[in-house]
DNA sequence: TGTTGTTACTAACACGTGTTACTTGTGGAG
DNA sequence: CTCCACAAGTAACACGTGTTAGTAACAACA
């Protein structure tokens, strides 16, 4: 039987004033006068009953209910292999938490994947920050039309919707500009995911583009799709491996199922990166401790949370952006599965 | 401008029906007798208007926020090298969502440690599921006091919160032991995180009954700390090598902390197994896909955040809990890091 | 004395909902 | 006709808050 909660109207009995003069007192409402000795005997006794407002009263009158929906459209197996979703959410909370905003979590459920509407149509969240959109999704189009503040983390074709998201195709470019300056030619890709991810889309996109570059026929028997999972990896990259030509290095659209075909490699028999140079994308946390350690692009995870919850936080305070979409840079980071052993430290 | 939303009083309005019925009517509330013929009138109107009951209105008149805090006391180095984290929340989540609740994500801001008891004080939540508790937090005690629903994910030492664990001394010991029947004597240990951690002191209780059991002297030198990440793994291992008489296997109470052990040992110039074996603890999803693969202790994840946020659904629907506190069983997974390779397959 | 202005406060409304107690109409039994 | 039972529905309250419009007291000024 937990205590009663006191109430602002316990507050104004016990400070010897009306209800009114406590709400403005303890939302330090300008404009307005109130005597500083009642003014500090009412925070005292507020203290004293330790009171605090409650959130659903403000919410019906204000409108207002300083929380945000954190929609995780990706699937189940996707945010299981995740490695870097959590510093994303962080990044999110923290940025909105100085706001006052809490944040609401809504992963996605499969059997009812516009469930997130619940968030809207009952008013339990003042904005929405989307990560993995799908592109069939017309739900988020009707949200944003009838103007409900949204930002993604990724990217929708064909529509103008705030987002936040990493240069991906740039980073591919990069990565395999990497493996290029290096001396190799023939180079395999194994996607992070279906193509039906924009994200997949965008890396395969900076692979081509790479290659275009310099002048490298583009060669589909060496292209294949990973599915999150380290799994996949192994698979994708056990089928390369039967291929008459074998490629000098292999671009993995993702560290995780990177891993998966670095072991295919090894079980083939083959060396890293003296057959087959390797490189991944994410830098996850234990990319430099993969065996041998994994070349990869940085994907600044946190400052991509961070930077979605501050546009958020704009839209909600119909303050301008002043850009609709943020392309957040990223580095390569060259370890030893392009580069070689380095020589042993002592 | 967001079009307005419908509210009850605009369906009872266009149904031709009062406020009261068409709360009746859509509660499902029974022992009272509507007409067929309204009820389905106003389901009709509801769903055309598309109509939704606002959250905060229903809760304030229930009281019932139908919110549950996920609080995240762990350090963000510690979550974010938390691979496995994001399977607990998504048990959690699932398991009460069922129910009807959703989840308020809190991470604990070093700050201001205590700040997840705005949550309670505002009424924003109805529970709490409060994931690595620290045994100096006075606050969560004050609330399981008074009654307020309360499901610890890890334990504390002397008090009867519920709580949802993996039974770690056993896993732990589990571990040791496996390394014990393959004859291996002298066994290092690195913990996966400060001894302050309650998780922590569990994994080496496990390690130490299991040497003692096999009459093993224990050997605190053997005995290092890690601290979630690989880097710390392989620092704590770096200290192990320079012993004048090596181990001949290592017991890494994560697995986060093992592969940095790993790559510590190759760049001695070790072999794993065959000089130092390697067991793990967590089998996140990579640790079969490590080089070698891991031998590891796996831990439920997803069943943790099923089950606590199972046991905090009955708090806060006042049933009453079989047990208070529930520890999850744990089983080995052996792997090459312990076994040795495996005869190639064809 | 009347007018104006300022300080210090409060009464009353609005937000959207769930629920209790009450009313009205209708049919059947005695 | 009287009484009761029951179906069908509603008026009114309560939840806890922010805010607007208004009041009372008092001082300053012409």
């Amino acid at each position: 039987m937990p205590a009663k909660r006191a109430t602002s109207f316990d507050v104004a009995r016990e400070a010897g004033v009306s209800r009114t003069t406590v709400s403005l007192v303890l939302n330090n409402v300008t404009n307005i006068s109130i005597n500083d000795a009642t003014r500090q005997r009412v925070v005292e006794v507020a203290k004293k009953l330790n009171y605090h407002p409650d959130a659903s009263g403000r919410k019906l009158v204000t409108g207002k209910s300083s929380t945000v929906g954190l929609v995780l459209q990706q699937s189940a197996d996707q945010i299981f292999s995740d490695a870097f979703l959590l510093q994303v959410m962080l990044g999110i909370e923290q940025s909105v938490s100085q706001c006052g905003f809490h944040v609401l979590l809504k992963p996605n459920d499969p059997m009812h994947p516009q469930a997130y509407a619940q968030l809207v149509s009952e008013n339990l969240v003042d904005g929405i920050i989307l990560s993995g959109p799908r592109q069939d999704d017309e739900e988020i189009r009707k949200f944003y039309r009838e103007g409900f503040p949204i930002v993604l983390m990724g990217q929708l074709n064909d529509c103008s919707l705030p987002f936040v998201d990493v240069n991906a195709v740039e980073g591919a470019a990069t990565a395999t500009r990497h493996l290029i300056q290096l001396g190799h030619r023939r180079i395999a890709f194994i996607t992070n995911a279906s193509l039906k991810y924009t994200s997949a889309q965008q890396r395969r996109q900076g692979y081509l583009n790479a290659l275009a570059e310099a002048g490298i026929p583009t060669d589909e028997s060496l292209i294949r799709q990973g599915a999150y999972t380290s799994e996949s990896g192994y698979q994708a990259m056990q089928q390369i491996l039967q291929l008459a030509e074998l490629p000098t290095a292999v671009f993995v659209a993702s560290d995780v199922v990177a891993i998966g075909a670095m072991q295919a490699i090894r079980h083939a028999g083959r060396r890293i990166p003296e057959d087959i140079a390797v490189v991944g994308f994410d830098d996850i946390p234990m990319a430099g401790y993969f065996d041998p350690p994994l070349s990869t692009i940085r994907l600044p995870a946190f400052r991509i949370g961070w930077t979605a919850g501050e546009q958020l936080v704009r839209l909600m305070l119909n303050k301008p952006l002043e850009q609709s979409g943020i392309l957040l840079g990223i580095e390569l980071v060259a370890r030893e599965s392009t580069l070689g052993r380095k020589p042993k430290e002592l």
